[in-house]
DNA sequence: GCGATCAGGT
DNA sequence: CACACCTGATCGC
């Protein structure tokens, strides 16, 4: 939860997601996403009544926010109020106190945050230097460096203060699977139970928020069938959603919500009343969406647990994870950072001693080090980086950070201009507290601390637990589509003029999944060949078809019978590589009596994976990292680029009894140790040991080695 | 009667 | 552990 006073130190004539207290006097506000805790006071009769005597005081925010706000008539009276802007497109603002008529100009970008539908992140740019505020984000790593507006031509905008979304700022939450792979895992359970009769129901148990809507977009477009909520009308002037949703309950997802629907649940009723169809009883399976995370050392991407009879969790986040802060912050390299949320067990204090390091701040102060493992290290594994260790060493090379997003245009963007050299501006403010105290050590301590997963969870409903201690393991299998800037509903240059109807185009088709293209060329399965699933219902221990099996081996949900506590007791995990697989005959896979089961992992496009990374696509890496890929045009590219990382699917074979062979547990192994390799640069060699050396000299020396490199 | 806050639930 | 809510009780105006 957001803890954001509202206000940042540069600019405290604006109020950003809180409108009470203070905040009541602002010039201007500023709302990054539709979710309560970030409205706080919006709809107070303090601010109402100040709105009413004021013709100057607006509220600004994205397109598609705007309109979901709008839809509740709580909100109204902000009707004259707001202002969309588009996200992505740099805006003029005059801060106009009303009383003394004192002014002030700073210019606002909003940027997409993939936190959910409409939610952005707020550059400001000024007099006092420019700061981002994050309100709430999911960032896939790398994401930053693709965002043309973070940009001031090569180089990233030299930020005086990001205010970030640090919810998951604790080592523990080092890796959440990616959108894609959540999506994939919970794409395959639905597709596999709903095709087995048309009185296979599944019920999303989402909870009552916006940011589940690219799910139900996802699922219905692949699998055709709409998805049943309480409501619609909110979307009602965004077509890419409305078509994917209805408020007719025959249909075989649901996503309605009951205030007790988890007792209807216990009477295979769902939340809207369904229970049978032309006097068919309904076969009723959950899943509950909840946060999946895994420690720095394990980077399993098995995105679905079963955790009862007929109950799943499935594996999806709305915020970024530890390692994806991480990236995000030490790219935009920041002089302060403000941490907006304490994190779970967090304090104050060990989220800043986190993110501290990743400040200029922190490095200005101390004296230059010497550090040729870690530069090495990073130069080896630039771009890679799921695990990435950066706290271990330091990472200079870092320091040429440009990244340069792909297509570079030419357009003239109004560049800041307050925005010159004040990197040494504001040091005093709030900085002071960057004591460098902290060592490397101790964030080495931090990292060795953390778990390993999380097997967490716990809480609630869990009574479906009781009766079985099953698990499935549904892996997906997406390319990493970096597709997560569309999540904004950015508008399209067609619809620009259209400012009443929010583009959720150009976000939901982008996260469309390719894999019926990819799929199918990469597993000889049936399942691809017109969706016949051919799943069996897996008869042993439970009798009414609750397991779910993909008999052809194609990718596919399967079961296995292990301890209830999830995610984290793999033992009968074999990891194998897509090249091992087309290797491996399948038909160890998904025979009838063994529970075994195929499922497909993929691990997010550029990490890890050294077997895999041998024999991608050479140019992989790349077009990835630079695909900025956020509006519809580039759709087709993104496409082109997952293409390219299909092969990269590592195929999770489980087999739920003794029916694993010794030979896939030895590759097991060998993945499970190989996990925190450093992958290869696509084009990169590794240095032969007398290169190495004089690598080594040459920092010792302090030298550049970076240009020496290219030189070479 | 309304809103703010808290406790408790999912 | 939290998410992002919802409901209900209590308190102050």
């Amino acid at each position: 939860m957001s803890r954001f006073g509202g206000r940042v130190r540069e600019y405290p004539a604006v109020s950003i997601d809180r409108f009470d207290r203070d905040n009541l006097r602002a010039r201007a506000y500023f709302l990054s996403h539709c979710h309560k805790d970030h409205m706080k006071g919006l709809r107070a009769p303090a601010l109402k009544r100040r709105l009413e005597g004021s013709l100057k005081v607006k509220l600004y925010c994205s397109p598609v926010t705007k309109e979901l706000l709008l839809t509740s008539w709580k909100y109204k009276f902000w009707e004259k109020h707001i202002v969309a802007l588009e996200v992505e497109t740099p805006t003029q603002i005059s801060l106009v106190d009303e009383t003394s008529g004192e002014k002030e100009d700073i210019e606002v970008t909003l940027l997409p945050a993939g936190h959910c539908p409409g939610s952005v992140m707020f550059l400001f740019e000024g007099g006092n230097g420019t700061v981002l505020y994050t309100g709430d984000f999911r960032l896939a790593k790398g994401e930053a460096a693709r965002m043309e507006l973070l940009h001031s031509g090569t180089r990233v905008k030299d930020i005086q203060s990001v205010y970030l979304d640090t919810t998951f700022c604790d080592p523990k939450f080092y890796h959440i699977p990616s959108r894609e792979e959540c999506l994939n895992g919970i794409l395959e359970l639905v597709r596999s139970w709903t095709s087995l009769t048309p009185y296979h129901v599944v019920w999303l148990n989402c909870k009552a928020a916006y940011g589940y809507e690219y799910l139900f977009i996802n699922l219905s477009e692949e699998l055709g069938i709409k998805v049943h909520v309480n409501k619609l009308d909110m979307f009602r002037n965004m077509p890419e959603i409305l078509y994917h949703v209805t408020t007719d309950r025959h249909t075989q997802i649901h996503a309605c919500r009951h205030p007790r629907d988890d007792d209807c649940f216990r009477g295979n009723r769902l939340p809207c009343g369904m229970t049978c169809q032309n006097g068919t009883p309904l076969h009723i399976i959950s899943i509950k969406p909840s946060t999946m995370w895994f420690g720095e050392r394990i980077k399993k991407t098995n995105v679905i647990v079963r955790t009862g009879e007929s109950t799943y969790r499935a594996c999806f986040s709305f915020h970024s994870s530890y390692s994806e802060i991480k990236d995000f912050l030490s790219y935009i390299r920041p002089v302060n950072v403000y941490p907006n949320v304490l994190p779970v067990g967090g304090t104050e204090d060990k989220v800043v001693e986190i993110l501290k390091p990743l400040c200029r701040s922190y490095r200005r102060n101390l004296e230059p080090r010497y550090k040729p493992l870690g530069t090495l290290k990073r130069a080896h594994k630039r771009d890679s980086s799921d695990t990435d260790e950066d706290d271990l060493f330091d990472t200079e090379l870092t320091s040429a950070r440009p990244k340069i997003p792909k297509q570079q245009r030419e357009e003239s963007r109004p560049c800041s201009p307050g925005q010159s050299e004040n990197a040494e501006g504001n040091v005093n403010e709030g900085t002071e507290s960057y004591k460098a105290t902290t060592t490397y050590t101790s964030l080495k301590a931090d990292f060795l601390d953390c778990e390993e997963s999380n097997d967490d969870d716990d809480d609630e409903d869990d009574d479906e637990e009781e009766s079985e201690k099953n698990i499935v393991e549904v892996l997906s299998c997406e390319p990493d589509a970096t597709s997560v800037s569309h999540f904004n509903g950015v508008t399209s240059d067609e619809q620009e003029s259209n400012a009443d109807v929010p583009c959720w185009d150009a976000f939901f088709k982008c996260n469309k999944l390719e894999e019926s293209s990819e799929n199918e060329d990469n597993f000889p399965s049936s399942a691809d060949a017109g969706g016949s699933q051919s799943l069996f219902s897996d008869s042993d221990g439970v009798s009414d078809s609750t397991h779910i099996c993909s008999q052809n081996s194609s990718q596919s949900t399967h079961i296995s019978e292990q301890g209830s506590q999830g995610w984290d007791s793999q033992i009968d995990t074999v990891l194998i590589t897509s090249q091992e697989r087309n290797a491996l005959d399948f038909s160890c896979c998904g025979k009838g009596g063994s529970r075994a089961v195929v499922s497909v992992s993929q691990e997010t496009g550029k990490d890890s994976q050294p077997d895999s990374s041998r024999w991608k696509p050479l140019g992989q890496n790349r077009s990835g990292a630079y695909d900025v890929g956020c509006d519809l045009e580039s759709k087709d590219t993104e496409k082109a680029s997952e293409a390219g990382t299909a092969h990269m699917q590592d195929v999770l074979v489980e087999t739920g009894d003794n029916s694993r062979t010794p030979d896939l547990e030895l590759r097991r192994d060998s993945q499970s140790s190989s996990d925190f390799e450093i992958p290869s640069t696509p084009d990169a060699e590794v240095p032969q040991p007398d290169k190495l050396h004089y690598l080594y000299k040459k920092l010792a020396a302090g030298e550049n080695i970076l240009n020496e490199k290219k030189a070479t």
